[in-house]
DNA sequence: CATGAATGAGAATTCATTCAT
DNA sequence: TATGAATGAATTCTCATTCAT
């Protein structure tokens, strides 16, 4: 049941967020800027003139800059694994519901490069420069991606489709794969093949399914 | 075959290398900090302090701010590979080397956050605030882990030690498997049990052996 | 007719006001912060915070910043000077209104520093920042301090109680040595001995009393 | 011995200040501008210009704007009041000494306003803006013009010049008297009058004095 | 080669004031 | 009247880079 379609979900994020308030406008923009020239390259004027609002209203919705970064990266955390879990619970059995993962992880890459970046990096960098002082971090946001998938494995194992694996061993060379991909089309640019998305999804099935021989 | 002892190489890397001249000792400073605080929290100021140099001398060696980066960055990812390549080449059979590969890699993670996350992130940001303007980077710096591994996994294939697998997807899994547990391990700074790398290591090779018993 | 009892009037002003309107309220919440933290490091948030009103509504009763200040000050020092006259109005001999004047004087230090340091700086302040462009302020205000002193020497020599004195030079010394006293208390912080403030009546009392004896 | 001459110093002071390096140039602007608008009011960017030196220049030899407007008011205080002890010390008899340091104090208003109010107010505002956190300003600076006072006084006493007065009062009200004499002249902006120093120091030698009737 | 004092462009942040409701 | 969201001018402070010694 491997199939070689390859389902590709649009990407460009930001913009799909509905303007609902100014806060949710600044946002936006600021996912947008720190996407694309990370943090300290950032700068709150910017953000401001992008969402078309005064540089001082930035600091009437976040105390600082900081804040500003954490509340975006939380944001769009959320939102992507908001929409991750529900495309999963669409598949029917394990072995779709994993492919569907995959697929639209890897899916990020056929938005834009400053996306794929922020999810590789920028969330870590959210990490040292906030886990420092004053403030607090949801770890759990970064967690959910790790049980949505844990579930899958769990799951697959108890119907039989999957062989019995080591799960979290597993779930860490899924997710590894997932972000290597990225990283690798990041550093080097190139188009990104379908062949190769495909590949390495079949090759996870593969290694998982029980050899239905 | 699959063992129980783990090698942990020591990784207070940074102090290893031979202070040979100064500009060596401005990478080294320059390695440490920006490992610390990342690129735009280190100054120059305390990169020349560090190495006992004055600031000017910081300007002898290098154009600026962002060719000392990436000068470091470059020696420390050489270094590493250099010294990753030299490790496997003692392993006997694949099996042994892809052992090595993995062991040798992870035990990074027992020196400290700072050099995990630099190996994560930094080297990421290295690319897109160099490959921007001026700079030009060394692209195979970064595909020479992959060639390691991926010679390991041809040689094991050929040899019949591993099973007949998608080579590039594999290598993925277990690269990005290996960043991944690193990525963890730094979000969540909790101690590195050494259990848990086991695991890895052996699902790995559990997954690409022949003999799965 | 040296007495060795000092009058210590309370002067948690700001709070005896009667609080009539929203202007007065401003005013009161003004005089309450400009005392504690100074004209420049107030701000008018916190003061309309502080009278229970929002920020234009400041704006409505006055014309900015400054003239808030302006305001609030004239208010205090009226209703101080007219304090200080009622009450030394009560002394039936010259001997005894100066006594008045004096201990009155000086048990503004017995309410707290941010009124003091009013008295002393602020009020030059004033002067200054107002006297600049637009604004002018009734310097009589500042006078009448000086006047109802006056009028007690004056008093005084007609009635024979004081000696005969420069009234000028004595006035200046006094009302110099209240202000004297109520500036080493604020610079230095101790406690405010009964006995300094006592001597220093008596001392005054001495010099131009008649009868040394 | 009551003269009708009145020493008068000249006090255009900040420029008699040797500029002798970089920092002392970067005092005297500050202290300039500080008694000219105040320490809100005065920018680090005109004290840099007025110096003739970059704005990060300031920076180099003070932490911040607190510590370069402590730094220069207690430079100015020991100025003042080293050359106030100097000039005393030039009287032979306790009399004269006494004379020579209500003139010298005086003198202070024939140089300029700015000058005035700094001696009356800002030196307060240190204090209070200084004395909160993390400055610690040396209050012996302020002691010094009463100790000088004093040390007259007693002398004065021990001769048998002066009648035997109660040190302190005494001590204030005449250090008081040249304050306030200081702040009319700040508030009223009315030419000095001669007149009335005078008038004012003869009425304090009137009063120690033992008479010599 | 080495140095570190000097610089000023640039960034974060504050806050008086306005104005639509 | 009363409000408080929105604004941007103004200010402090940092730090990469230069250059005279």
């Amino acid at each position: 049941m491997i199939t070689e379609t390859f389902l590709l979900t649009d990407w460009s994020v930001f913009d799909i967020m509905p303007p609902m308030d100014k806060k949710q406008e600044i946002i936006k923009s600021a996912l947008t800027l720190f996407c694309d020239k990370g943090f300290s390259e950032t700068d709150i004027d910017s953000v401001a003139k992008s969402a078309g609002v005064g540089k001082g209203t930035v600091y009437l919705y976040f105390k600082d800059k900081k804040d500003l970064f954490i509340s975006s990266t939380t944001y769009a955390l959320n939102y992507f694994n908001n929409d991750l879990e529900k495309k999963v619970g669409e598949g029917k059995k394990a072995k779709e519901r994993l492919k569907i993962y995959i697929d639209h992880s890897l899916s990020i890459l056929t938005s834009n490069k400053a996306i794929t970046r922020f999810f590789i990096t920028e969330v870590l960098e959210t990490m040292r420069r906030c886990g420092k002082k004053d403030m607090v971090v949801d770890h759990s946001i970064f967690l959910k991606r790790y049980d949505i998938l844990k579930k899958i494995l769990d799951e697959g194992m108890k119907n039989k489709e999957f062989k019995n694996v080591n799960r979290d061993s597993i779930s860490v060379m899924i997710l590894g794969g997932i972000n290597m991909i990225m990283t690798k089309h990041l550093i080097f640019g190139n188009k990104v093949e379908k062949k190769e998305l495909l590949e390495f999804r079949n090759s996870v099935l593969e290694i998982i399914s029980k050899e239905t021989k």
